[in-house]
Order: C-alpha cells, then structure tokens, then sequence
RNA sequence: GGGCGUAUAGCUCAGUCGGCUAGAGCGCACGCUUCACACGCGUGAGGUCACAGGUUCGAGCCCUGUUACGCCCACCA
C-alpha cells in the first residue's frame, strides 16, 4: 500500500523531546471512541484501489445475519479475521476488507412479522397508506401485503445493521465501510439475477417438478443444507394388509394417516418370508387398495416387520424407490401438512370415501390419531402403538418434522447429480488451505454425501426474485417450457410488478398473457455470490478483477456446507476458479458448563457489556488466545489478563517515553551488551511473529511477542532504569535510551494487530500518523544489534531473579540494600551476568561487593547478605 | 452406522524433528505502600502428560487397541 510508513530507524525519527506529549495517568477509558472517530475521518482503512491484484489483500467476510443478535462468538471469529487484515496491512497490502449485511430471507422475515406482529399476504393489493400495528400482538398477526412487508422488512434490517456497525466499530475491526453491501439490496439484486440468467443460459440451473422437502410452518421447499436430523418421538403400529386369501401381511409404520398414500409394499429380494409374495398384490386395509408387494435392495429385513409400506411420500427412501420402481404418485398431504380436502381419485369407492371423510382436512397429527382409530375398528391394527424415537428431519430454523411434496422448483447443479462436477467440486477442496486442516474432511464429506442437486426457490418474499416470467396459453396455464427472460441490462427486475418484453401490464394473469415466477431466491443462492457483491462482478469489473479470487474466506465451520460450498459452486461455474486460496474456520464459545453458547438456552454473554467492562483490546487479547476451530470456554478472568496487558502497554511506553525520555529508536546508538542482547532477542521475535502470522498462526506469533514484552517489562526495564536516566550517563545512557526506545517501536507495531487501541494511543504520543499504517518490523530495522546473539540477557535475568528472591525470602522490599552478593554457577553463566555488573548493582541495591565465582553446576546461583542498615521484618 | 477432533497443573492452554529435571498465564500461598503501573510488583508451591500394550538407547509426541467428551454426515418402515 503507498502509504504504509516503512521507518528509516538509522537516523532519530523524534530528535525533539518536547514534541512527545505522555499524559500524566494514561487509561484506557475512552480509547474507542477516540481513535474510532479519528480512524473514520482520516480513512484510515481505506482499501487502495489502484493497487494490482498481487499488492491486494482481500477477505470474504461473513455478512452476519442482521435479524439476530452478535454474540461472543462473532466477536471472537471477526476479531480472528481482523488480526489477519491488520497484519497483511502493516506487509504492505492493500486490504480488501469489506462489510456484509446478511438482511435476505427467512429469518428476517420473522423478526418483522414478531417485532411488528404483521403476516405477509401477498394476495392483498398494495395499500400506500399502511403503518404497522402500534402494539404488536402475536397472536394476531395483521395481514399485509407483500410491498409494505418488504418494506418494513428493509427498515427494520437497516436499525439492525446500524447497532451491528457500531458493535465492530468499537471492537475495532479495520474495515472499509465504504465497501459495505447487503445481500438484499439494488446491487445484490442485479449481481444475483444476473447469474442466475448465466447459470441458466448455460443449463447449470433448470426448473424441475419433483419430490421437495417442504416446511409446512413456513409453507416453502427447504434445500438439504438446510436440513438437519433431530430425535422425534412417535409410535410404531404394526399394520394388517391383505393378501388375496385373506392371510394378513402385517407392516410396521410410525406414519399410519399416510395409508392411504400407499403404492407398494417393499421388502428386500432376499427375504425368504417375502419371496413368495413378490409379483403379487394385497390390497390396503381400510380402504382396500389394491397394492404391488415388490423387492428392492434398500429394504432392509431387521427393520420393523422387514417390508415396508411405499408411499408418496413418507420419506426420501420412498422417493428412491418411486422413482427407481417407477410407482404411482398417490399424495394426500398438502402444502399445508393437512391432508387434501378432496377424496383422491383412487379413493372414490363407498367405503374407502367414508373412511377418507374422516382424515380430510385434518392435520397430520390429528389424521393420524384418526387412522388409528379407523384400524382399531376395523381390527388391522395389531397389538397397541409402541412408543419409539427416531430421528426425522427437520428445517433447521423450524419446530415441525418436514414433508415430502412434488412441486415445481429451481434447481442449480451442484454435483449432487453428476459424478464429473462433483469430482470438480471436491478438487476445488484441495486448492483451499483449510485452517484448520482437518476442516477439509467436513467439506469433502459433505460433497461426498450429496443427493440431488442444489434446491434454489424459496416459496417466501423478502429475497430476491427469479427474474422469470411465464407466457400463459389459451386456457391460461403457465408454459414453464418456455420461460421469458429479461435482457441483463434491465436488470434487476421483479416479475410481480414488471412486464417481460411483448406483454404490457394488462395482460398479467391473463389467457395469452404471462404470469411472473412467484419465488424468491434462497438466501443462500444469494450468499453464495458475496465475492461477486462484495467484489462488483460486472459491475465493476475493474474492482473485480484486483480482488477476485480472494485471499481468505472465515466463516464458523458448521456452514462448510451451505455458504463455503455454495460460493465454491458459483464461483466454479462463473470464473471457473475455487473463490479464495485460505478458508479460516471459527470454533464456539462455550459457557462454563462446556454448551454451546446460545441466546435460546439463555447463557448467551453480551458482547456490549464486556466490551465496556474489559475494553476492546482486552477483548481482542482474549480472543487472540483462540485458535481457528478450536472451542473455548468463555471466562471473564480471561479478559483481565487481557486487560492488564493493555495497561501495562500504556504504563511502560509511559515510562520509557516521559520518565526516561528515551525516544529515539536509533539501531546504531545500541552499544552496551544487555543492550544489544535486549535487540538481538527481539530480532527472534519478530521472525519468529512474521512466520507464525503468515501461517495465520495469530496466537503463536501473541505467544511471542507477549512473553518478549512482559520480560522487557520485568527485567530489561527494571535493569537499564537507573543507566537509562542518569543525566549525564554518556554512550552507556544513550545505547540504554536507544534499545528501549527501539524495542517501544518495534513492539507497538507488533501488538497493533492485537491491541489497536492502545497502541495506536501510544504511538500518537511521539510518532506521526497511524501506527496500523506503519510497516511490520523486519530485523532490518535492528541495524547491527539485530544480528546479536540475545542469550547472555538469560543469564542476567537470573541474576536478577536470584537478587529478588533472597529479598523476597527474607521478606524485605526490593529497595532494600544489599552489603554483599556472590554470583556462582557455571562459568560461561556466570561471565555473561559479570557483564551486566553495573546494571546488576544498581538494579539491585547492591551497595557492597558483588562477586562473579565461576564454578560447577549447571545453574546460576546468587548468595546475598542484607545490609544491617536494612532492618528485616 | 460413516467421518473428524480433543484428553498435559484446580482452570485456560503451549509443548517444533522423538532428546537434559514437561512449560506459560490465571487461580492459590507467602511477601512488598517500588520514585511507569496496587487495574501494581516480587518469590514460591502445584503434574500417574486419559488408560493398556508396542516400537526405540530414549515416548507427552510414533504405532495398535480402549475409554471419556465434543463436532460433522447419514438414519422417519
């Protein structure tokens, strides 16, 4: 980036001290708000446009979902994500770090109809006078129609993503908020029906009437994503059909109301009890349809009774064998999940009509309360209902197990149906540096394990329309063969108020007219493209094109299946690339009991409080602890520590820039060994934080630098203190004023990632512009020194220690003065201490005689007498 | 049922290529009103590296098996 500041340290940066400024009781308080202010009015992360793709940076961050709420979690993962932003900035890249509102779909859909007790009804003219109920009552929704929901929709989504905006902003995430998009707005439209028309043009998305997993709470097909399994409790009824000769065949099914679905009656072709019976029928109890008994592999012979009742359709094993064993189709449930109010066709005679009176319109649960007792009269039903748990499969957002409903849906190949694509799918896999590695196995597993191709329509309205409309025949009937597309610079388009090209308004809905496709787009086929949205595709291609394919994806790893793969789906069939080179993976927060933390189980931590109570970089700190996909359990003693860090940063530079006045960090002034030491230890750290970071190891390379500052603190500090303020100390008081000023330089620049705040606090103190626009240090910046051997410092260091705890063992201060003190040990050990001895008397109070006895050993050793004057406790 | 991860001090976690007596922070104990910081400082105690077996001169680390916890996928007869 032009300007990041790349420091020449060989000549004084500050040679005037009175133009550094430390105020007398640095706090963290109020931190946040300055520099958030100052970082928004100077742009400070401003991403560089003009910069080529190989100088750019860029990141696919995760548009929150705006009808939630952020929790510790998201705090946590986006904190991961922005240490990786800052570092690449401070190398030198221009950061492409952009904002996502995730305002799409379903979940903000529901948030309007609670906040504002509202119903979309679509079927309601526009009303340009309607204001929502003042006082929302759930149990009275008000229907609206679907502009003013969609309105509503949108407003409510924007206060959301204002809160959301000021949360990251406080906790520092150095994003481009001009690059900030949604998945539901003019742009997000466009970019979304625009590959749509493409994926179609190109046949990777057709339209299909088929079997769909159907919600019958929300009323829409579900993708399998979107499905998840969870344990239901239900009942087995062993179940009497009967064979021409009037022997029972009994069936177990935990499905009685979908009897009268029944096609077939399934057993495996290796079953000695069932083989007779194949090729022949039995016909359904109660209503006395005449059903095929045939053989398929799928069957298994230890389940239930061994053969199962085939309908349409109970579950996905029954849409297998319907389609491999080309069955009829019988539905009864409804798109409702109640069963059909007419009597189906093959249900017409007397006795199956009257039976079939007694589940029409009725809910599942309720018509399978009523089979049950239609069999028990009738005598089919063998023995009581036993209770069992199975697992059934649910939309992951719903309450009720989902259906199965043949309906007219979108589809976009994903490799669920094509062993060629999906092999294509799974080596985008390999391109992606998983972090960490083994969330690999999760994506391959997934693709592995897909069963059909991606489900796109969403029977919903707040998303993002098909940009489809229907010419209707004579009879008026929608011919799905033969769609009307708009061109894509009228895009975006919404077919319920536009008109393709040769029809006008008029002819809607009309014989001979067009009728505008109903659904919306998933919000996940919307996501799917956040590189392209957030990028500009074709419609800023210049942009697209410095920025595509990405650097970096993070996301939390239980949507590897929806948002990871679906991105590498869309990006496959557009640009025909994988959409980054690193996915980075998040893992949970826990509570202290090891759950998941969860705003439903109620011990959900509030961002908002612990940001105010331990400050954002103590926050920062804590959740730079945590490495990719690893869980943690949320501890506030945790943020303390962080907290103190911040502190201390503040308290040192304090320090070491007003006390000591050591401002200038020139690499050629270090001269006396600690000090060289002190820089050639920190050249170590710098390769060693610059390796561990470019490995998007955040926490190794915060190991690093911290355990280097908290001994620069303890014992290089505590060791130079005295040299370094001597008045007039000579080339010892300058080279000991040049390391700390040097190693203050460095180590601002290494913890800026981490602590943005105080770094950036302390760095205004003495240094011009934006420490997170300053370069990460090289050992280049070390001169000379950088190249020391640092390990005479661990010597002297024990020295010191040694000194402190013969004062703490005899329980006096450490100002106490010492008449005699004896260094022995080894004697490589002990040379290295001799040559801090002046360091070491002053440090110490040593006042007496300080001896160096080399000798045997392997560890230092320190023998020290009080001085009389010292009165022991 | 298939796949993956984790298990090291009371807690949270490091532990590189297999190599000295296994480390850090928190907490705990004992001290210190220290002239940057009491939102502080110093010193110290604390370990059957989940279990069993194997390879090796040598295993927290490699191999085999077991257990516990967690996650992903599949599972509606």
């Amino acid at each position: 980036m032009t300007d990041i500041q790349t420091p020449d340290l060989s000549t004084p940066t500050t040679p005037d001290r009175r133009a550094v400024v430390v105020p007398d009781k640095p706090a963290l308080e109020g931190l946040e708000t300055k520099w958030g202010e100052r970082w928004k009015a100077d742009d400070t992360y401003k991403f560089d446009r003009t910069q080529p793709r190989e100088k750019v940076y860029s990141i696919d961050t995760p548009p929150p979902t705006v009808s939630g709420s952020l929790h510790v979690g998201h705090v946590f993962s986006y904190t991961h994500t922005d240490l990786i932003a800052r570092f690449q900035r401070m190398t030198g890249k221009a950061v492409f770090y952009p904002m996502g509102w995730d305002d799409n779909g379903l979940p903000t859909e529901r948030r309007v109809q609670n906040y504002y007790g509202v119903r979309c009804d679509p079927s309601l003219p526009y009303n340009p006078d309607f204001t929502p109920p003042e006082k929302p009552d759930p149990k009275k929704q008000v229907p609206v129609d679907r502009p003013n929901f969609v309105k509503l929709c949108e407003a409510l989504a924007e206060e959301d993503e204002t809160v959301f905006e000021s949360l990251f902003n406080t906790l520092g995430l150095s994003v481009d908020w001009s690059l900030a998009y949604t998945t539901v707005g003019p742009r997000a439209q466009t970019i979304s029906q625009r590959a749509f028309l493409r994926n179609f043009a190109r046949g990777e998305a057709y339209l299909q009437e088929a079997p769909t997993v159907w919600d019958v709470t929300d009323q829409t097909a579900v993708a399998q994503a979107e499905i998840e399994a969870r344990e239901y409790p239900g009942h087995y009824h062993r179940v009497a059909f009967h064979r021409p000769d009037g022997e029972p065949v009994h069936i177990e099914t935990t499905r009685p109301e979908l009897i009268p679905a029944v096609v077939a009656l399934i057993a495996h072709p290796d079953d000695e009890r069932y083989q007779p019976l194949f090729g022949t029928t039995v016909t359904s109890p109660i209503f006395g349809v005449e059903i095929p008994v045939v053989a398929h592999h799928a069957a298994e012979m230890e389940k239930g009774a061994g053969i199962a009742m085939c309908c349409t359709f109970g579950d996905l094993t029954d849409v297998m064998w319907w389609r491999e064993l080309q069955l009829p189709v019988r539905t009864v449930v409804g798109r409702d999940g109640r069963l059909h109010r007419e009597t189906p066709a093959w249900l017409t005679d007397g006795a199956a009509a009257t039976a079939y009176a007694e589940l029409a319109g009725k809910t599942i649960f309720s018509a399978r309360e009523a089979m049950v007792g239609l069999l028990r009269e009738s005598g089919d039903l063998d023995g009581e209902p036993t209770p069992t748990t199975r697992m059934a499969n649910f939309y992951e957002r719903g309450d009720k197990p989902l259906e199965i409903v043949a309906t007219r849906q979108w589809y976009l190949r994903n490799g669920g149906r094509d062993r060629e694509l999906r092999q294509e799918m799974l080596d985008h896999g390999t391109e992606i540096t998983w972090l960490p590695a083994h969330m690999k196995h999760r994506f391959d597993n997934w693709v592995g394990g897909l069963n059909g191709d991606w489900l796109i329509s969403r029977q919903r309205f707040f998303g993002i329309p098909f940009p489809v409309w229907y010419p209707l025949d004579a009879d008026g009937e929608p011919d799905y063969d033969h769609p009307l597309l708009p061109s894509e610079a009228e895009l975006p388009i919404d077919p319920s108020t536009d008109a393709p090209h040769g029809y006008d308004e008029s002819q809607r809905g009309k014989p001979g007219g067009f009728a505008g496709d109903p659904d919306v787009m998933d919000t996940w086929a919307t996501s799917s493209l956040t590189p392209h949205i957030a990028g500009g595709w074709s419609v800023d291609d210049d942009l697209f094109g410095r920025v595509f394919p990405m650097d970096l994806c993070t996301q939390a790893h239980e949507i590897i299946r929806t948002w990871l793969f679906s991105r590498v789906v869309r990006a496959h069939f557009e640009n025909g690339v994988t959409p980054w080179t690193h996915a980075m993976l998040s893992g949970w927060i826990l509570d202290p009991n090891r759950k998941k933390m969860s705003k439903s189980k109620g011990n959900a931590v509030v961002p908002t409080d612990i940001l105010e109570k331990f400050g954002a970089d103590a926050v920062r700190w804590r959740a730079a602890a945590v490495r990719p996909g690893m869980d943690s359990p949320f501890d506030e003693t945790q943020m303390k520590v962080g907290r103190r860090l911040a502190m201390k940063v503040l308290n040192a530079s304090k320090f070491v820039l007003g006390s000591v006045g050591a401002t200038n960090p020139t690499a050629s002034a270090v001269a006396e060994q600690v000090d060289v030491a002190l820089i050639g230890r920190l050249a170590g750290v710098i390769t060693k934080a610059t390796e561990a970071f470019e490995a998007y190891d955040y926490t190794g390379a915060l190991e690093a630098i911290e355990k280097f500052f908290w001994e620069f603190c303890d014992d290089y500090l505590e060791l130079v203190k005295e040299r370094a303020y001597a008045e007039d100390g000579g080339p010892a008081t300058d080279s000991a004023r040049a390391a700390l000023a040097l190693a203050l330089h460095v180590q601002l620049r290494l913890l800026a990632p981490y602590l943005p705040y105080v770094t950036e606090e302390v760095w205004s103190w003495w240094q011009d512009g934006s420490v997170h626009l300053a370069a990460w240090p090289t050992s280049t910046d070390l001169g000379a020194a950088g190249a020391a051997d640092g390990s005479m410092i661990d010597a002297v260091a024990s020295a010191l220690t040694g000194i402190r705890g013969a004062k703490s063992q005899a329980k006096v201060s450490m100002r106490a003065e010492l008449s005699r003190v004896e260094i022995g040990g080894p004697e490589a050990l002990v040379a290295a201490a001799r040559q801090a001895e002046s360091d070491l008397r002053q440090a110490g109070k040593i006042t007496g005689e300080l001896v160096f006895t080399p000798g045997d050993g392997d560890e230092l050793t320190v023998a020290a007498e009080l001085a009389e004057a010292t009165p022991a406790s």
